[in-house]
Formats: C-alpha cells, structure tokens, sequence
DNA sequence: TTGAATAGTTTAACTTGACGAACCATTAGT
DNA sequence: ACTAATGGTTCGTCAAGTTAAACTATTCAA
C-alpha cells in the first residue's frame, strides 16, 4: 500500500473513531463507564442505578448513555419499562487501536527521521 | 492482579489519555495532523504554512497546535522566529491502544457473559 | 382502566470551546 | 537602533455541549 492509500485510511479510521473520541473523552461518561465496570453488571445497569452512584441527575445520565450509545460503546436491553445498559464487549473501542496503528505504521515508514 | 487494581489502572488510563482523546477528536485538529502526515515535514511545518493549507486563521492554527502540543501528539523545535511543528513518534496515541486493551481484558475476565 | 414506576424528550439557562481582529513579543538583517 | 518577518496572546463574539426542571410516553399491577 503507498502513501496516498495509507493517508485515506488515516483518514478514514478518523472519521470512524470521531464518535468513540468524544463519546470517551468526556470525564462525566468516563465514570459512567467506570461505574458500569465496577458493578457487576452483566445484568447490565439501570438509568436510576446510574444516576444513583454519580453526582448527576437522571436527564444527564440518559443524555450521557445515549451518547455512549450512539458512539457503540455500549448496549441497551429493554425489560418493561426498565432498560438495561452495559457496555458492550465487542465495542467500537477497537478502531482506536486501528487507528493508532495505522499512524503509527505511516510514521515509520514515511517519518523515521524523527525517529532519534 | 485483581478486579480492583485493574480498575483502577483504567481510571489512570482514562486520565492519562483524556488530553489526547479531546485533541484528537476534533475534525479541525485531524485535518492538521493530516497536513503534518501528508507534507514531508520530516523537518516540520510552520504555523503560516499550516494555516495556508487550512481554511483557519492563524490564531486558530496556534491555537489547536497548542492543544496538540499539550497532549503530547505534536512537537515543536524553534529556529529563531520560525517554529516547526511535526509529529511526535514516540506519541502518547500509545495510551490510547494501552487503555483500550486494559477494557478490553477486563471485560474478558469479568464480564463474558455478554460476549454471545 | 386507573395509578405507580421507570425512563425518554423538550426547553431554557449556563458553560465551554472555537474563531478572527487587533495587539504584543522575539528574532534576523541592515 | 530600526524594520520586517514570524508567531503567540488577549479579547469579544458566536456556536456547541451540558444541565436540571417540567413534561410526556410506556409498561405493569391491581
């Protein structure tokens, strides 16, 4: 694959990871997924849970959850009028790998120089 | 180790990484990375060459390249007033594929019910 | 079918971040 | 010292994200 091909898919993964970049940079989702991973959860969270072990309320934490959500991080399983949330083990968090990999391979092969 | 120094070690992953997450989640900040990737800037860039190749201003150019300075993804060398901004390979992106791989074998270890 | 429980949505205030204009600081060359 | 070149900083403005209050929708149980 040459330059060009590389920087597209750069690109590319940017664009894919764009949701899952700002879905776990913020430091409020940050706990929420650390909350769901403490508890033990396979069950999976419920938004009142949620809102219970954070300093939050419970708009927020839906607003939150659906932005994890929409970003693949986690799941949702409805029960009633309960939903379940809990994070999903085949997560999107993956294409952050692929995309540091891929810069990191660009910069080997076309930035060694820097390489000191 | 166990469940709980494993969570904790994701919480010092989640610190560690969240300057990097916000800066590259960006559009505006991937697309002068991709400026960077895409010039042989083996010997950098300056900041008006950033802000030709962009439709940013060059307050706005100073501004994310500070931003990506601080999250460890850029550096810069200075010769006299010119200021050459280029890649860092040895980038704290690193952290990111740390913190991912640390959710990842903790769900594995904790949480495989849901891996259906 | 009514009431209680759960949770999503809308609205408006607040906060944060991005932007460009104008200004200031540093260096090189004369 | 003066001038030009480069680029960082400050400030006011605008847009986007976050929040809680109030409201709405759905489901379950009696």
């Amino acid at each position: 694959m040459n330059k060009h091909d590389q920087l597209n898919m750069i690109k590319k993964d940017f664009i894919n990871c764009k949701k899952v970049l700002s879905a776990i940079g913020d430091e409020t989702r940050q706990s929420i997924l650390l909350v769901c991973m403490e508890t033990d959860c396979q069950t999976g969270l419920r938004v009142g849970e949620i809102t219970a072990k954070t300093h939050l309320s419970r708009p927020a934490v839906s607003h939150h959850l659906k932005v994890l959500r929409d970003a693949g991080v986690i799941l949702m399983r409805k029960e009633g009028t309960k939903n379940f949330y809990y994070i999903n083990v085949r997560t999107k968090l993956g294409l952050l790998k692929t995309l540091v990999s891929n810069i990191e391979t660009f910069m080997q092969n076309y930035h060694r120089s820097n390489e000191i």
